[in-house]
DNA sequence: AAAATAACGTGATTATTTTCACGAATATTT
DNA sequence: AAATATTCGTGAAAATAATCACGTTATTTT
């Protein structure tokens, strides 16, 4: 399906966010066998050409009167996103939302393994979250290395954050998912994405404003 | 501090999402009386001229030489927003997800309250999720009317996402907020806000990927 | 087997967004 | 009180992204 050709255009920012839009799509589409830009453009509310045009950055084909493959594009963009790797990553925080991550089971799909959770409050330590025991902090450092972990996530109490985010920093971790409203201030290297979710529902409330 | 202009111009949807962050740091920085547009881009990862720019969308001034009064700030993007509006809210679902949003402290900032959640599961129905009792689906006409509700949050299984998200449309809410991956198909008029956790971690494995 | 059709692929055009550059404003220093 | 140092505000220029328009290609129909 892919050209591989050189690629030697950088992909625009916008397009990269409707790959993940794409990637989650077809992860719900597993029943028919193909799927035209057009109908794939009315479900997420954008322009056929558009996802052609966004295709073409992964050197994606489709076939004329028929649309793109679904297990080819669902390869392609697998690939580009590297959730074929299985990935371990831990989880910093048993509480509430820590408990539910680590509970999830989409995570699979996208090649993510919860490999170990942590807390710091003794009466949590040791306890089952789904199949697994919470560990005490003083364990991270062995689990990172067994299990070669890259990915940490941060579920803790706010003021707790950026405490947590050096000590995975400290323990060669590269790359945080912060649930917490809290901006952390990590060393250059170190990949953060923020999954604030309050800025979900802050779409909606000035949605509701307008009318 | 706002100008009180006419508003003629369109916020650019960038802009939109900036503004969300915007919101979102202030938050976290009540400490301080001011705040320049270089402190904030700092944090941000994006330029002062940016900041300035997308300040102007709504008739925000700083003052030279000390930058921008934080609680007018504060109240400026409260008021776009709509945060300072109370909204109760309903969630559907109280399993894992579902029980860490009905237990969250963080929505009372931005105008929220859990009015109650719902399952279908008798075991869980009366039981207590934080100070709430879990309620049957029959219950929502009454409780939607009875607080006024808009907004429903949606985290049922995958499987009967698409069932909740048309019983609460039919008995009158007005946005989705959808935690579950399905891609929901609404009537004209709904607004849907899809809060997928994933993507959030693809761009991590893709930014992994690359090195 | 030719014609018609439906969907892709993409260069050119248009629209949007960011960056630049510099004047204006305000606090601080001399 | 004038000079200086910052930081804001913004039109103009540059960069980026979306849309358009049409040629191409594979399938289906006649
Ligand atoms: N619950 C939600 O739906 C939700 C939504 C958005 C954001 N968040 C954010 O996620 C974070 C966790 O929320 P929650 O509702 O799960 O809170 P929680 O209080 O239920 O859980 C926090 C957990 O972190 C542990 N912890 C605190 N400090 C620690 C430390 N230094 N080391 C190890 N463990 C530590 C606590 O023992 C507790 O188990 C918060 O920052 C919150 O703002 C939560
Ligand atoms: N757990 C997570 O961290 C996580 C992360 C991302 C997305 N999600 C999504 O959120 C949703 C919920 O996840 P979860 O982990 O809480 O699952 P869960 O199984 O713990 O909870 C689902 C709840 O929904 C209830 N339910 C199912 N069908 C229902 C119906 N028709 N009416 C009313 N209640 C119904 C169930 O009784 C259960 O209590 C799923 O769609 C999941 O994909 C979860």
């Amino acid at each position: 399906m892919s050209k591989n050709n050189n690629k030697p255009i950088e992909i625009p920012k916008p397009t990269f966010e409707r790959l993940k839009k794409y990637h989650a799509l077809l992860l719900q589409e597993k029943d028919k066998e193909y799927i035209s830009s057009e109908e794939i453009a009315e479900k997420l509310n954008i322009t056929p050409e558009q996802v052609r045009k966004d295709f073409t950055y992964l050197n994606i084909n489709g076939k004329p009167k028929i649309g793109y493959h679904i297990p080819s594009l669902e390869k392609e963009l697998s690939e580009f996103f590297g959730t074929w790797i299985l990935d371990n990553i831990i989880i910093i925080g048993a509480g509430n939302l820590g408990s539910a991550l680590a509970k999830y089971k989409g995570f699979k799909k996208i090649g993510i393994r919860v490999a170990a959770i942590f807390d710091n409050d003794p009466e949590k330590i040791g306890s089952l979250v789904g199949e697994l025991s919470v560990l005490p902090l003083a364990e991270i450092k062995r689990v990172i290395k067994r299990f070669k972990v890259k990915i940490g996530v941060i579920c803790v109490s706010e003021n707790s954050a950026q405490e947590i985010a050096e000590l995975l920093i400290q323990n060669g971790i590269k790359a945080i998912w912060n649930f917490t409203p809290v901006n952390l201030q990590t060393p250059p290297g170190i990949i953060v994405e923020n999954q604030d979710i309050t800025t979900g529902i802050l779409t909606i409330k000035h949605l509701m404003e307008k009318e």
